[in-house]
DNA sequence: TTACACACGTGATGC
DNA sequence: TGCATCACGTGTGTA
């Protein structure tokens, strides 16, 4: 459509409209206003043109916007056939997810430190029972040797393990055990004292003697928040 | 506004504009039509009310986006603002870049893949002697009974654990032994062939009922290409 | 003034 | 039908 089209559209039926519609503002019926000290069609004509180009403009900014949000369509999985306000949900779920992960990572890779540590906690629901829970954090050089010694340990001292996170780096090896004992006459107190002896003689254990770590990576890159 | 604000709104009137309204479909003056073959005034505020109702509904969802949009522009540093395009365009960069990351991580740190698999190979200087040594890269559902059974299946197979990398991460586990079976009568072949099928049992064996993992992240994020 | 960004109400369309 | 989503053109505020 040109310009030319609006020919017929005379000053006294846009009062008239304007009016109406002004009237009516619940019809939200949208005229451009025609400015009264100035003459008529050409006015009429910019504003016409000004009023398309402000649609031609507003039509770019939502392109804009929804080509980025079929970019995010394309880097969630699952995310077909999702609603806008359901994508960008799933989009807020998995960044947060992603952050959670990267700083959990570089918690995992802070892991092997360079002194040797034990840390044992009790967790919370361990006083209610007779079932003893701890947390066992434990640090020490890598040695081939150090599982079965653990493994044996451990069974020695009657504890299960519920879940255990191991991480070496660099020649050194990081522990995170859930334990748990269960229906021991033992207290958790001496049963934390026998665990850290344990834990402490197998980190000053020597090491086999032709033990030679084969990879030794560099810790820094892992490291970068 | 209640409907009875309309009830100066007469028929004709409404044609005329509807007419104007159609004939001049550049301004978009949208006027809810009116059926031809029923009662005028009940017709108009049923259209009317369907119409605030639309309206309504329109921006409820509106709100929505808008509410996952904030939301993004908290988790977004450096966000704050940029328009809705620019927003999303972070957050696009964003997501690429953790997931890049991620993926590096899980390389560097041999975090667990989502599908559980069993890579052999022999290493290089197996061949040179009756020493067969062997590298394993072993990924399944991590659960408690795992290192025991693996303990027994190698000791069974009468293999040496040279080294381990063991990772445990959102309920999968990764285990990357060095093994070396030393003056056995079994070929190379045959070895990795019992391996094999050790692992396949091991990775295939249900997990412990009670054995919940307790953080079930959607994993999918660190495999996505 | 121009240029941009946002919210709004509406028609179209799919279930 | 009614209810949901989307694209559109427009009014409005800001720089």
């Amino acid at each position: 459509m040109d310009d030319s089209s609006c020919s017929e559209y005379l000053p006294e039926t846009h009062e008239i409209l304007s009016s109406w519609c002004h009237n009516l503002q619940e019809v939200n019926c949208q005229l451009p206003l025609i400015p009264t000290n100035s003459c008529y069609f050409p006015t009429w004509s910019q504003e016409f043109s000004a009023s398309r180009s402000h649609s031609e403009a507003e039509k770019r900014r939502r392109d804009r916007i929804n080509a980025q949000l079929s970019t995010l369509r394309k880097l969630i999985p699952t995310s077909e056939k999702m609603d806008k306000a359901g994508l960008l949900r799933s989009v807020v779920e998995h960044v947060k997810d992603l952050k959670e992960r990267a700083k959990e990572m570089s918690t995992v890779l802070n892991t092997p430190s360079d002194i040797d540590e034990v840390i044992i906690e009790e967790e919370d629901e361990s006083s209610n029972n007779n079932n003893i829970l701890v947390k066992v954090s434990f640090s020490c050089d890598d040695r081939p040797e150090l599982f079965s010694e653990l493994n044996r340990g451990l069974k020695n001292l009657k504890l299960t393990t519920i879940e255990a996170n191991i991480t070496s780096l660099g020649g050194r090896i990081k522990c995170i055990f859930s334990l748990q004992s269960i229906n021991v006459v033992c207290t958790t107190h001496s049963l934390k004292h026998s665990l850290r002896v344990l834990l402490a003689r197998i980190a000053t254990s020597p090491s086999t003697p032709n033990f030679r770590i084969k990879s030794k990576r560099q810790r820094f890159f892992l490291l970068a928040t």
